[in-house]
DNA sequence: CAATTTTTTGTAAGCGCTTACATTTGAGTG
DNA sequence: CACTCAAATGTAAGCGCTTACAAAAAATTG
């Protein structure tokens, strides 16, 4: 593998000169330009990124934490985010935390080792504090998802309670008034987030909240088959049924089914997040849209312009509106 | 950010010592291991990876080139390997390539400017060659899911042939004898090979292959779709459809519902890949697994004993068997 | 206890770049 | 053509580590 030196010593000009035809950052005449160019097509010669990193201080690659590495919503993620960047010449090092404390605290410091220009999070099970104290010690980060005290600007989240609402309204305005709700972990804000826009639905129509309609679930596909099993022993006057995400809408759907319902002649569904297979799904899926895509966009915008000083058109914004996408799980009673 | 120099100085030994202690290969006294790992838990000394990979010639990352970020084939790929890795240490660094050779040349050159100290490829687009002289250039490299000539000791691949063969079979066993099939784009190795297999399990069985039974998809779920209304037009007498992966599968049972088929009383259709959605779908897809999370852990121990001399109980094995996942789509004739 | 061997520690030369600063080159003047 | 001044290029000091090799300290031996 060639060196700077090699190509400076081919092209007759000093290390400096090598480096800022590289860098064009400087300039340089034409003539050695063409000299540097052309010494370094004929050894094939590749800058190391390692050793750029080092004597600059930067490394043009933003860490992106997720939670997981497979899955729609994670996969729609990365995909923005990294299409974004590299578009702009920076690149992307994922890497995942698994909703779990050690782990996040082990990627994120990872990341920060390999150096990263900036970090993107979709951190889901580190404190608030840890995260005030990262934003405090001068490293760019952004935020996805997750609201955290006086750190306003670097957090990107979907408005989830109006998302709760939206899903829990929708159905009500088809007449149903008997609605089964299975949520994610309540630990989890955005979980509680979306269980309070339900709530809020209901009372806005004048509808009891009844504990017996609820089921904590995981956000996993099985804890929505779970979910509806709960339902039918212990909720069983349900006409409409909302789901906390899609995953578990598809398990309860996969249930629901199972157990010789009809949806949605017999059992409306309502999922949440718009993840890519909720169209594949039969019917398909009546759900909340969560902007996953523009958010990642945005929070790439925020890293080029806060961080490598590339403006983009893209005024910034850090709330994101949920919207309904009617399908066909959801039918009037 | 504390460096190794203010470490050696509070614990007051030399930078050598400090290096040994963080490395923990050469031998260094009781007394002084405490000191220097005192002093680095006081400073909240953290090393600079960019810096000791740039020293050491060795960054412990590999890279891992994927054609997308999303979609469940990849993200069951991503997931595995790193996992796998992690769990010794070493660190994923993911790229994409979107199956254009431009892309992947990029994203691979862009893996060697890190410098990682192995590369795990699902490479669609770029050449044999390209490929053959990677290898040669010393940089250990792991292939999957394509085989290439002289190169059997990199490639991980699933017989695709014989899944193809399986597929196709599992139909005819159920009376099936009008068997449409939709392909992934024939340049692909693997889209021709399940096609080559399909023949197989015809010629085997006396059925004559007509050409007007094959559709030629791009592998995504809206070829699917055409697939299928291309059967209706021009193969219509089938009863039973084999598709080369599960997304043109979901769009083909898409198009059917919407044509008025029953699946499977009126329509049987097979799948590969055996994706997580697959059995989200409805009813279930049959299909033919593709054990990638096999072929993921394979790679990545590959990339451990031959890169880092970490030894697993794991044998090397180059060849995957597919199989088929009974379900509820393929139904007797 | 001096001599020898072994273990532990220190010294210093890189790894391949960037960049502040110094120097040279080459127009542009009068 | 000597004299400025700007543009182009070169020099050399790092960036924060690793690792041969050398030196010192500790352990072993007769």
């Amino acid at each position: 593998m060639a060196t700077i030196y090699e190509v400076s010593e081919a092209a007759g000009v000093s290390l400096a000169t090598v480096s800022r035809v590289m860098n064009g950052n400087a300039k340089v005449s034409e003539r050695t330009r063409k000299k540097v160019e052309d010494a370094m097509a004929s050894l094939g010669y590749q800058p190391n990124a390692i050793a750029q990193s080092l004597a600059s201080n930067r490394t043009n690659s933003v860490g992106l934490l997720v939670s997981e590495l497979h899955g729609s919503y994670f996969g729609d993620l990365m995909s923005t985010v990294e299409q974004v960047l590299k578009k702009n010449g920076k690149h992307v090092i994922i890497t995942a935390g698994h909703v779990d404390i050690e782990r996040e605290h082990e990627a994120i410091e990872f990341l920060k080792s390999r150096r990263c220009d900036a970090l993107i999070l979709h951190a889901e099970a580190v404190s608030d504090d840890y995260l005030r104290k990262l934003v405090d010690s001068k490293l760019p980060v952004v935020i996805i998802n997750r609201k955290v005290d006086n750190l306003d600007d670097n957090c990107f989240v979907v408005d989830n309670e109006q998302g709760g609402y939206l899903a829990t309204h929708a159905a009500i305005n088809q007449g149903h008034r008997n609605i089964g709700y299975i949520s994610g972990p309540l630990f989890k804000k955005d979980a509680s987030d979306r269980l309070a826009g339900h709530k809020r639905a209901l009372a806005e129509a004048g509808i009891e909240f009844e504990e017996s309609s609820l089921f904590e679930g995981d956000f996993h596909e099985s804890s929505g088959q779970e979910g509806m099993q709960y339902m039918q022993a212990h909720f069983s006057k349900l006409t409409a049924l909302v789901c906390a995400n899609d995953e578990m809408a598809s398990g309860a759907m996969t249930a629901a089914r199972e157990a010789g319902f009809d949806i949605p002649s017999q059992l409306s569904i309502v999922g949440f997040d718009n993840v890519l297979f909720s169209r594949y799904l039969y019917p398909k899926l009546t759900t909340i849209n969560n902007p996953i895509h523009a958010m990642g966009e945005m929070a790439a915008h925020w890293v080029l312009q806060h961080v490598y000083n590339i403006k983009s058109s893209m005024a910034i914004e850090h709330l994101f509106v949920p919207e309904i996408i009617n399908r066909d799980t959801l039918g009037k009673l």
